[in-house]
RNA sequence: GCCUAGGUAGCUCAGCUGGUUAGAGCACUCGGUUCAUACCCGGGUUGUCGGCGGUUCGAGUCCGCCCCUAGGCACCA
């Protein structure tokens, strides 16, 4: 059995912009990597970019670059959030290193020769807005139904990975190894998405279509698919090599966990296992996938600096080492959390300033006030000191299974306890009414207890909190080194020489307090709720997946017509007003409407509006709108609409255009 | 309409495989203390655990139906 400790982040799109979510989960890497390395495991961290694909060929012809100096300088901003978030990786693999195509390059060799990989020929419709293949029935208006751009019709051949001959296998491999996909609700996704039966994977691309990635090694006219690829990075990042491993690549592998954001659950627990099985290497122990900051309401943000505003602002506000104790402290890794400056705010006072920040500063003053500003001795333990040792003890515990368990929520929680522990100690024995009374000796040991208290939780917050932690060490008279030594003797002793970490006669320093408490919302912060609607109109704080939606949309939004028209092209359209006098929602549509509108003929048109987003059918009736007369007739989910109603709004409907004449009457 | 998550104190949320009078933090309030960053300690208030049925000796916890919220998918001439 291994002892060794190997964790990953997903590697981040090379393309992207670095965001909370990024910062979520590399935070989180790190931490547990850390944590690890302080017990003494050996410990293997790795995260990085993933580099090919059709997107980066764009972004790069469009700056008149070849892809890898778009990668080279793209990189730089990923590398450089891994710097301000102060990232203690062993590696930053990119998938456009020499020894990770090696890799994939030999990979995909091997499961040829082994049949693992098939080459087969097939039709369908490519959209080349969006990178795949649809089915005829996929189709909207024979358009793309993710774009609306136009696709083709393409009889293809490419290589397939036989996935599919794995599913029962996988199955049955979740279903023995209950931890392998956490939390939980993720597996039984899992296992569903498994009962639906699994196909195999197409893992190539035809150079002719894109040709940034790396080539097949038996197919020189394709590129392997960029997941295909992207997932190999965790074995390259081992030093795995089909033909030429590293020396003790496999005191590595399996993974201990790969962090992952849910929304790649999927390729992580069902493409990347299966391909393992295909390449008869063992599994990652732990697939763990965490959930989004989702932002609360009345969140703002600036627009034009995008998601990243948050973390830079939280840590320019309140300093690196608070931001990275609120993410992994407000919320259950694994649930999804709202995120509020307020919250932000309030956790860092009550924790960190009050309660921590605090205790530390009022045993460290009284120490230098009373006894001489050195580590005092201590004698004679009471009941509370017992009971604060047990509390000590069984907190070393907590702490150390939670992380363990990447419960990153109750480890800090565990901390927090302790901490309140020690203020109800200090106000429980009085130690200025014992200074006052000239008891020395029970000064000293209740002084004595409150240091190695504020000792040991700074050990504990180490690796969550490097700087801060260092510094109240320091204060303490005691290096990251040592809490290092002693948490290793904690965790041998099974926590009974808690509270005996420190040195009798040390000096401390009482200093600036720790955490500052604010008082108000920091200056910038506040900055972006006072803005002015009219300047900086606010747009909400998105999620990754809004913002997903929000693209999704823009793509969808109706080309901008042509500049110009002649007046025999407007003349075309014929524009009559109507009167709403039916109205009810289209059986089979939630965002349609079926009005029936009197334009003036004989009998009323029946018109088919996406409308209902913004209109209840009751609001509409009576009411005067514009209707374009002689547009083709059209079948909308089943039912026929002979006309369309003009409206303003761009992707969202906002009104609907009305006039002040009778039904009939010509717009021009 | 379909698919996922959820709906527990004013707010943010814990409550694992069903078991004593349903919890924490924040907020609020009363009191204590004074070493400390107007901080800390103690007491207190608030809940038809979304609704209705069901299984059970017993359900926030399991089952069914329904309602609502947030995402995703379809639809938006």
């Amino acid at each position: 059995m291994s002892d060794t400790f190997y964790i990953t982040t997903p590697i981040y799109y090379v393309n992207g912009t670095p965001h909370i979510g990024h910062a979520y989960t590399t935070i989180a890497a790190d931490v547990v990597a850390e944590y690890m390395r302080m017990t003494g495991r050996p410990v293997r961290f790795l995260t990085g970019t993933d580099e090919h694909g059709q997107k980066v060929l764009e972004a790069a012809a469009k700056r008149g670059m070849t892809p890898k100096a778009h990668c080279d300088d793209m990189v730089v901003r990923w590398k450089a959030m891994m710097e301000r978030l102060q990232i203690r990786y062993d590696r930053f693999i990119r998938t456009t290193d020499a020894d990770h195509e090696s890799v994939v390059t030999a990979v995909l060799q091997k499961l040829w020769d082994a049949d693992e990989i098939y080459k087969a020929t097939y039709t369908g419709w490519y959209s080349t807005s969006a990178e795949r293949f649809w089915t005829e029935k996929d189709l909207v208006d024979g358009k793309c139904p993710d774009t609306g751009q136009p696709v083709t019709e393409i009889t293809e051949t490419n290589y397939f990975f036989r996935m599919g001959k794995y599913g029962e296998q996988l199955m049955a491999h979740i279903e023995a190894n209950p931890d392998c996909i956490q939390p939980s609700s993720r597996r039984n996704e899992v296992l569903g998405f498994l009962r639906k039966g699994l196909g195999d994977l197409c893992i190539s691309r035809p150079k002719s279509r894109m040709s940034w990635g790396i080539e097949m090694p038996f197919d020189p006219d394709y590129v392997t698919y960029v997941w295909f690829d992207a997932l190999l990075n965790y074995m390259t990042g081992t030093g795995y090599h089909p033909e030429s491993p590293a020396e003790g690549w496999d005191s590595w592998w399996p993974a201990s966990a790969h962090l992952i954001g849910k929304d790649i659950l999927t390729t992580h627990a069902v493409y990347w296992t299966t391909m393992l099985m295909a390449m008869g290497q063992p599994l990652p122990q732990t697939i763990y996938a965490h959930g989004w900051w989702i932002a609360g309401d009345g969140q703002k943000m600036s627009k034009s600096l995008g998601n990243t505003i948050e973390v830079d602002l939280l840590v320019e506000c309140f300093g690196l080492d608070a931001t990275r104790y609120f993410f992994l402290r407000e919320i259950a890794f694994g649930a999804d959390g709202t995120f509020s400056y307020e919250g932000f705010l309030s956790r860092y006072n009550v924790d960190l300033a009050n309660d921590l920040g605090n205790l530390a500063h009022r045993g460290l003053s009284m120490t230098t006030k009373w006894l001489g500003g050195t580590v005092p001795p201590s004698s004679a333990p009471t009941d509370a000191e017992v009971a604060l040792q047990a509390l000590a003890a069984s907190t070393v515990q907590t702490f150390d299974a939670s992380m363990k368990g990447l419960q990153f929520h109750k480890a800090l929680v565990a901390v927090s306890d302790l901490v309140g522990a020690g203020n109800k100690y200090v106000d429980a024995q009085e130690p200025w009414s014992l200074n006052r009374e000239g008891k020395t000796e029970r000064l000293q040991t209740v002084k004595r207890h409150v240091l190695e208290l504020c000792y040991l939780a700074a050990t504990l917050l180490l690796p969550v909190m490097p700087n801060k932690a260092a510094e109240l060490l320091s204060k303490l008279g005691r290096t990251p080194d040592d809490a290092r030594d002693s948490l290793r003797a904690l965790l041998a002793s099974g926590g009974s020489s808690a509270l005996d970490g420190l040195v009798e006669g040390t000096a401390v320093t009482v200093g600036d307090p720790l955490f500052p408490r604010f008082r108000e919302m920091p200056e910038p912060i506040a900055a972006l709720f006072a803005a002015p609607e009219e300047e900086a109109p606010a747009e909400p704080q998105l999620s990754k997946r809004q913002l997903k939606k929000l693209k999704r949309q823009k793509k969808k939004a109706p080309p901008a017509p042509p500049e110009r028209i002649e007046y025999a092209d407007f003349a075309k359209v014929a524009l009559k007003v109507g009167r709403v006098l039916e109205a009810e929602a289209h059986p089979d549509a939630s965002k349609l409407l079926v009005l029936k509108v009197d334009v003036g003929e004989e009998s009323p048109r029946q018109i088919v509006a996406g409308i209902r987003a913004r209109f209840e059918p009751g609001d509409l009736i009576g009411r005067s709108v514009v209707v374009v007369a002689n547009l083709a007739p059209a079948m909308l989910r089943g039912v026929e609409s002979q006309g369309m109603l003009l409206a303003a709004g761009g992707t969202e409907v906002l009104d609907l255009v009305s006039v002040d004449a009778p039904p009939g009457e010509v717009v021009r």
